[in-house]
DNA sequence: TTTT
DNA sequence: TTTT
């Protein structure tokens, strides 16, 4: 009874950090750039440009396909759902940081000229990927 | 080339807020509620149930619909778009929040049956909206 | 490099209809239907409502699923994509069908209040469900 | 208290036909293609990779972005609704044929250097527009 | 602060 | 063939 989807096109800020926890779990996070237009209102009023940073988070096996393949300034198209995690800043409040967990990616930058694969018979393309059963949290991420 | 969606189902957490601009144009907010329901993991781990807590703000003629039929406990459908926004805490420290202007609301609660109509003929049902090209911000609006 | 994604809110037609393949694979379908609102144009034209027949299909657990606690009339969120299929008919002619393979479903129709559930320690609410890895045709699927 | 969104990133199989109604609406068609991945399921059978293809009708100020920019192997992000229309075949049998109905587009190839802009300050980038008002079918649509 |  |  619940819905929680973001869909976001934009561009890599910076290349991905990815960190392994201890069950062996890869987790990457990068900025993505979404931008909207400038206009004009009907009353003559002119509204910028406005470029929006959004927190992407990815799991496990998109975690690592973003190690490999995502680089800054690479236009992405990220599905997940939103998630607000507080934590304590160095003065003891608390503050809120809003992300994006992805569980679905799409490489919108082309690639150069792939080196031929090396006898991988029906290996789906890597650069995209649908999250697993596995983009399931496990006792040792943070939730 | 961007993309910044957001669509939710949940419910909502508190009565609008609906405040009007010097221009006018009305503004609301309310938070709404998504859960992820609670699952067990292959390895036998429980995943508790999750609830989200999404800021709506909705602009216009969305906004006094919200005004005007939304209400706590409601289920609603929002499409809109993620906003980070910044501020000053008392403590002149830049606070973020996020939040999600909505741009398309569909109420999914049933609504109690209403009164007869009194002859306002070939009136579209109020209860849902599309933003109108009104839905931009003009000069008083914080953005 | 690629997205074919749909998303639904309507009305169930008729109960579902669930048959099972020789590999045990249980495929429901049924008829949902959205309908746009009636409008009027600026110019003073009257659009009348418009009530859209969506034909979805569901695999596996999202068709068992389907098949307990789907009913005629219940409104539902299917999300999936969109599939067109050729057959031949009577005629030899070819024809195509439009369908629109489900991979998470919600049900937005309030239940009944639920029989105290006997003895089932964390199950998730059987409700709502997203395609498991095994939402994937099979040797015997037409496709 | 319905929806019906279609959302779809793919390949411009053919340049958009364009045609103009009697009223100065445009509307342009195409057919877009999206393609699923080839995969392997768990039990060694391989899914071959497969294309579906979508007949994309636009309107208006959308139709006619399309006709300037829009050509044959671009990559677009569009985004809809799904319209299933009947019309008699040759044989007078009644023929389905389902449309994405498309109010919002991105051109997601890159263009090559756009001639320098000649003096039009604060317009939008042409190549991506959401559907205005101006999106509603009028007298002379068929439908 | 909602709902199941 | 649903629903408001």
């Amino acid at each position: 009874m619940s819905l929680n989807k973001v869909q976001l096109i934009g561009n890599v800020g910076k290349d991905p950090e990815v960190r392994y926890l201890d069950s062996g779990v890869a987790v990457a996070t990068f900025p993505l750039a979404t931008t909207d237009r400038a206009y004009t209102l009907a009353n003559g009023t002119q509204v910028p440009e406005r470029t929006e940073w959004h927190n992407i988070v990815l799991w496990r096996g998109l975690a690592e396909t973003a190690e490999k393949y995502v680089h800054k300034g690479d236009k992405l198209y990220i599905e997940g759902k939103i998630r607000t995690r507080s934590y304590d800043d160095q003065n003891g409040v608390k503050r809120y940081v809003t992300e994006i967990f992805g569980d679905n990616m799409e490489m919108l930058t082309p690639r150069a000229a792939q080196p031929t694969a090396p006898a991988q018979p029906q290996a789906a393309s890597p650069v995209a990927a649908a999250a697993q059963p596995e983009n399931n949290p496990s006792d040792d991420l943070p939730f």
